[in-house]
RNA sequence: GGCCAGGUGGCAGAGUGGUCAUGCAGCGGACUGCAAAUCCGCGUACGCCGGUUCGAUUCCGACCCUGGCCUCCA
């Protein structure tokens, strides 16, 4: 029987993946995502196939961030680079929050001017995203350089009756948008009625949320038809989404905490300025990254600090980590799931490693793993796809013949698909010897080599050829069968944090897990 | 209280109406001077109680528990 689950299909499926590039026909992304606006999951087809467009909610930089702000970013990286193979014309923006009431408070705190506090945040921000791996987006505007377009917007919703100044302010008045509730799941008779927060008095309903707010002279604040003021955090992002992507967009993304009131907020803001039934086409959350049983924030103060992470671990392993669950569900952090992601990784980069001879540059990823990220960005499904290809290829390389042409084109293939799974993710794409030899000092420090056993332990971090000496020392106290001097610098190395392997090829090491 | 997600093997985490997740850890074997790495093999997991069904972890209902939003928040 020839049956979906039998083995046979499944080898015939698996042989499938490593065809030449040329043989595999091309054929339509097939890409459904869960739109948050609907609860279903749906075919992707952008409005315009020449100019998709996607927002994500970034960071207010009042502060560094912590791990739990960086799913997003790295979970719609995986979304970025899935959609730019097919559109090449994707526009993603991704903004940054630089003018907001924590950034005062931080900078009045510090006994520094705001714009610092908020250029030293971002700039931050952008090195620890690239330390992950996260491509820039197309565009990354600021608030403030967007107050023109924000107080048109006030404007124009003034005019169209669906906000109002009062006492300085300028309010949505929540009354006037039928749909309001809608992305959230609530009622706007609830919403008035409900609502649990103190009211302020110059407000129509207790809903009704604000758009501008006035300033006082010591805080950051432009001219407005209102007086002097700043803009209100809703109205940031649905003036920065319309000035860059259009007043409709494919998608707009973010945390799954952020649907209620921000992005129900910029869904009644940009659809009344703009008179449109639709802002986003599709509206797509994650989960939130918990830490000890509940959400990872601030003002719990569970908190691991993206920025002090990436100097203790790999951050490859972080991203790693971050994908390991599908991005709807919430994902426990804790030291366990890196260090079991830094081992997974040992293990892959292992793989290449032993496949470095063959010259293969990142091509066509396996079929599973692609499908698997079109369907909903399924990163763990995929995850595992990534890893029986692996596995595939160890085996292939343990049986393998390496005088046979075909079982070694066979190889290359397989590495081909793997490095181009990995493309398709932002992991795997360093040099495995540099995985493995990270944190070492790579330059000689010649006095170091010169060091005796017992002034060694004053060295934290070996250069890599004072641990390449002492192999070469081990190797020819084993040459010499003097198991005893081998073994005792083996341990040597293994204080050092220094692990090594013997093969047919010789030794090589790696750095141990922390 | 209202709205919304979940409860899967030692741990993390997918998925499915009827033999497969995957990873980490563990155990046994091969290989090795010994390790390590690698390969081979192993473990009767689906919160609880009913129902539907030839068959339910998967569908339906009740219950218990956990988390998120309702306030700033990725």
């Amino acid at each position: 029987m020839l049956n979906r689950r039998s083995s046979r299909w499944r080898n015939l499926i698996k042989s499938l993946d490593y065809l030449p590039l040329n043989a595999i026909p091309a054929e339509p992304m097939a890409l459904r995502l869960y739109n948050s606006l609907t609860r279903r999951v749906e075919s992707f087809a952008p409005a315009d196939p020449k100019r998709v467009t996607m927002y994500l909610c970034g960071p207010t930089v009042y502060s560094y961030v912590h791990i739990g702000n960086a799913r997003g970013p790295v979970v719609f990286d995986v979304l970025a680079r899935l959609l730019r193979r097919e559109y090449p014309e994707l526009v993603y923006a991704r903004n940054i929050t630089d003018v907001d009431d924590k950034i005062n408070a931080a900078a009045q705190e510090a006994g520094v001017p705001i714009a610092s506090v908020a250029e030293k945040y971002a700039a931050v921000y952008r090195e620890d995203m690239a330390k992950l791996g996260v491509a820039p987006p197309d565009v990354e505007p600021l608030a403030t350089q967007h107050i023109a377009a924000i107080v048109e917007m006030c404007e124009s919703l003034i005019t169209s009756g669906h906000a109002y100044a009062a006492d300085g302010h300028v309010l949505f008045d929540v009354a006037k948008f039928a749909d309001y509730g809608k992305l959230s799941g609530r009622s706007t008779d609830e919403l008035i009625a409900g609502a649990r927060i103190e009211v302020a008095p110059y407000k129509k309903n207790p809903a009704d949320f604000v758009l501008w707010k006035p300033s006082t002279p010591d805080l950051p604040g432009w001219d407005s038809p209102w007086g002097r003021g700043r803009p209100g955090w809703h109205i940031e992002c649905s003036a920065m989404a319309a000035a860059h992507l259009g007043d409709v967009i494919d998608i707009h993304a973010g945390g799954v905490d952020l649907v209620f009131p921000h992005h129900e907020n910029e869904i009644a803001q940009s659809r009344c300025a703009h008179g449109t039934q639709t802002f986003a086409r599709f509206w797509l959350h994650n989960g939130m990254l918990t830490f000890g049983g509940a959400k990872m924030s601030k003002s719990v103060g569970n908190v691991k600090q993206l920025h002090a992470l990436l100097q203790q671990y790999p951050p490859e392993a972080l991203r790693y980590a971050l994908l390991s669950a599908h991005y709807r569900q919430p994902l426990d952090w804790s030291e366990a799931l890196i260090e079991q992601s830094i081992a997974t990784l040992d293990r892959l980069y292992g793989t290449l490693r032993d496949l470095a001879q063959f010259d293969s540059k990142p091509g066509i990823a396996s079929a599973d793993f692609e499908s698997a990220l079109e369907d909903d960005l399924n990163t763990p499904v995929a995850l595992a796809a990534l890893n029986n290809l692996a596995k595939s290829a160890r085996q292939a390389l343990a049986a393998a013949d390496p005088a046979n042409k075909s079982v070694c084109a066979h190889l290359a293939n397989m590495k081909s698909a793997l490095l181009g799974c990995g493309a398709m993710i932002g992991l795997l794409q360093q040099d495995p010897e540099s995985w493995f030899k990270r944190s070492v000092v790579v330059h000689l420090e010649p006095e170091a080599v010169h060091f005796s056993g017992a002034a060694l332990k004053v060295v934290t971090q070996p250069s890599s050829e004072f641990i390449d000496a002492l192999i070469a020392k081990r190797s020819e106290a084993r040459a010499a069968r003097d198991f005893k001097r081998a073994d005792a610098i083996r341990d040597e190395l293994a204080a050092m944090g220094i692990a090594i392997e013997d093969g047919p090829q010789g030794t090589r090491w790696k750095v141990a897990e922390r």
